[in-house]
DNA sequence: TTTAAAATAGTGAGTGATTACTCACTAAGG
DNA sequence: CCTTAGTGAGTAATCACTCACTATTTTAAA
């Protein structure tokens, strides 16, 4: 009965989002879950471990998503397109795995092994193809990347606190077009 | 005296910056900066308190040096490419300052008056202006100003983590001539 | 200028609240 | 019968903050 488990992941993940993981208790936890505390480590070692488990199962959800989002397209353009589309729409429909992903950027993603497939990585390579290929202007991939990804997660941020006001779908394609004026070899 | 104070501050931003707000102890702050735990309660409120007038201070002088970098330029796209370069000329001269002001984003923004003029502004009102003028492509400049921050800090995060290795100034200029690919009318 | 009073800066032991985690125990399923 | 799941009171450590006190600086009246 991996009940329990679902339950403490699901309440954790909306206290640290919302207070964040040192401002949350393991008591709070276990109260929001209904369970008592001791449960919490029969099924995780710490607090951390918790909040780690939980940081690497939503970073892989996402970066499987990616992947399923590309996999249907064979030329680079819109392989690039497929991501960008993909990047928004995990944020729109999973909001809070996305949150908790962003927040736990700085502190929980030093801890991933440096083998463990990240959502960049995805980027690099498309990127990387399309300049192979000669469809992209050539250029560090990583910098690419860091072009297309910063763009994507800025505008999502700028979305989310209400600082854009115009339609969600005009937005993506105005994000997808400067990212082809970024990357497009002339 | 304010020599107490400035320890304080200096001592604080490095720890904020090594553990995080709440995973410092005002005990640990006091030991560093070689006064007593009281002394902190002399010149703030709270550790919160602290926490947030060092955002602020930081946040403005960050502001400031963008503001002070347009204002030898007339035209948008000279002041657009100034704000850039003054951008990474922050996150490197200060790196302590820029680091905090990234951290503290998620929390201590949200507490900052809507009044309070922000680096965001500046590049909204540039784009805004090189738009009436027919420089810059129409488009919503809140839009504008989150794709050329976006790509600005996500960079200077892959520099920072070694993800991107080529020189400094060719980044740079690579950014530069992205964001134009982005904002330029045809 | 002298000096007394007031305000500010600094101290560090103390406090009550809270913390993550443990452990001896019960329950139950294979 | 043994492993796993669950309990919740208990614990030692740690936390931000206070307070009674001393030291220093500022103010301003004589």
């Amino acid at each position: 009965m991996p009940n329990s488990k679902t339950r403490i992941s699901k309440v954790a993940l909306d206290l640290f989002i919302e207070k964040g993981i040192k401002g949350t208790t393991t008591r709070e936890i276990a109260k929001r879950a209904g369970i008592a505390e001791g449960t919490i480590y029969k099924h995780f070692k710490s607090k951390n471990d918790l909040a780690f488990k939980l940081f690497l199962s939503h970073m892989d959800s996402f970066r499987n998503r990616l992947l399923e989002s590309i996999d249907s397209h064979s030329n680079p353009r819109d392989k690039l397109r497929a991501l960008i589309e993909a990047f928004f729409s995990f944020a729109k429909k999973e909001p809070k795995g996305y949150s908790y992903i962003m927040i736990g950027h700085h502190t929980e993603l030093s801890k991933v092994p440096r083998e463990r497939l990240k959502p960049k990585d995805i980027f690099v390579d498309v990127i990387r193809e399309g300049i192979r290929k000669g469809e992209f202007r050539s250029m560090n991939e990583e910098l690419g990347a860091a072009l297309i990804i910063g763009m994507i997660t800025r505008v999502i941020l700028f979305l989310n606190t209400g600082l854009i006001i115009q339609g969600y779908k005009q937005t993506i394609s105005e994000v997808i077009d400067a990212s082809f004026r970024v990357l497009d070899a002339r």
